[in-house]
DNA sequence: AGCTGGTCCTGATGGC
DNA sequence: TGCCATCAGGACCAGC
């Protein structure tokens, strides 16, 4: 179930383990993810130096200097990371990346993650058919209550679901999405078209203020996160409505309540959040 | 069994 | 009318 600040946290814990290794083996034991992971990973990698971790929206991006590995965790994935050798693949352990010292290993019961193979000879990996069309980093300079009323002018669906497209901003899944509606005290089943640039302001600060937490409190179990022993769970240490149906709003005292947009839970305060 | 999570694609709809 | 952007829904999975 990784968000940004899930993806984020991990790209930090990878980072110090595996960056400036070099790829001796790259074992791939199951292929069918969301796509199809290439054939030939292993040629193409090993012997290289990986010269960083990047992040796109939910994407980390392994940078070779001939290419990229793109990596998205779908709603299961975790990388972890173990010291080499690694134990015995389980079930689900699909991936490994193995370097002299450390292995990292994706594991994914779902298989709705990807890995894929961006050749630097392709162009640039922001051009790559997946990243393309994300909208801007909820962190980048440029994403503003200005940007976010420019990008969802116009749009007729409700708020809720137009900011979790990410064509817009990148990086609000549907927890932190309903979390920055509440923290900015918007109906989520608002017409986008009905935001004027004021509640804009506000919605874009909210997010920016809901992923940051998020990251903090991800941060403080950094080192678990990617260690062998398995992952932390999830970082939202105290939700102000998301999985709260039935519960007061921490507030107001309202009852919470629970509603489907687009076969997708929304959580939301009737009273924070009336219009 | 039904529900959950995040894209990505297809086909439908709406506005100009 | 056609074109384009947007929208809704289905598909992909395993675990509880």
């Amino acid at each position: 179930m990784p968000e940004l600040p899930e993806v984020e946290v991990t790209r930090r814990a990878l980072t110090p383990r595996v960056v400036a290794g070099v790829v001796r083996e790259v074992c791939v034991r199951e292929h069918r993810l969301r796509h199809p992971v290439p054939d030939g990973l292993d040629a193409l990698l090993r012997g290289r130096e990986l010269l960083g971790i990047g992040r796109r929206g939910k994407y980390l991006l392994w940078r070779f200097a001939h290419g990229t590995l793109i990596s998205h965790l779908g709603m299961s994935g975790v990388w972890r990371v173990h010291d080499a050798p690694a134990p015995p693949p389980r079930r689900h352990d699909h991936v490994d990346l193995v370097f002299d010292e450390v292995v990292g290993r994706l594991t994914d019961p779902r298989r709705f993650g990807a890995l894929l193979w961006h050749s630097a000879a392709a162009g640039e990996v922001e051009n790559h058919p997946l990243l393309a069309g994300l909208g801007l980093e909820p962190f980048d300079p440029r994403f503003s209550g200005a940007w976010l009323y420019a990008g969802i002018r116009g749009r007729s669906a409700a708020i809720k679901q137009v900011l979790l497209a990410g064509d817009v901003v990148v990086g609000v899944g549907n927890i932190y999405c309903s979390e920055s509606l509440f923290r900015a005290g918007i109906n989520p089943k608002l017409s986008a078209r009905r935001l004027g640039p004021v509640r804009c302001e506000r919605l874009a600060q909210a997010v920016r203020e809901v992923l940051t937490q998020a990251i903090e409190a991800g941060g403080s179990t950094l080192k678990d996160f990617v260690s062998a022993e398995g992952a932390a769970g999830y970082f939202m240490l105290d939700a102000g409505v998301y999985g709260r149906e039935g519960e007061t709003c921490r507030v107001c005292g309202t009852v919470i309540r629970r509603i489907m947009q687009g076969q997708r839970a929304t959580y939301y305060c009737p009273h924070c959040q009336r219009h």
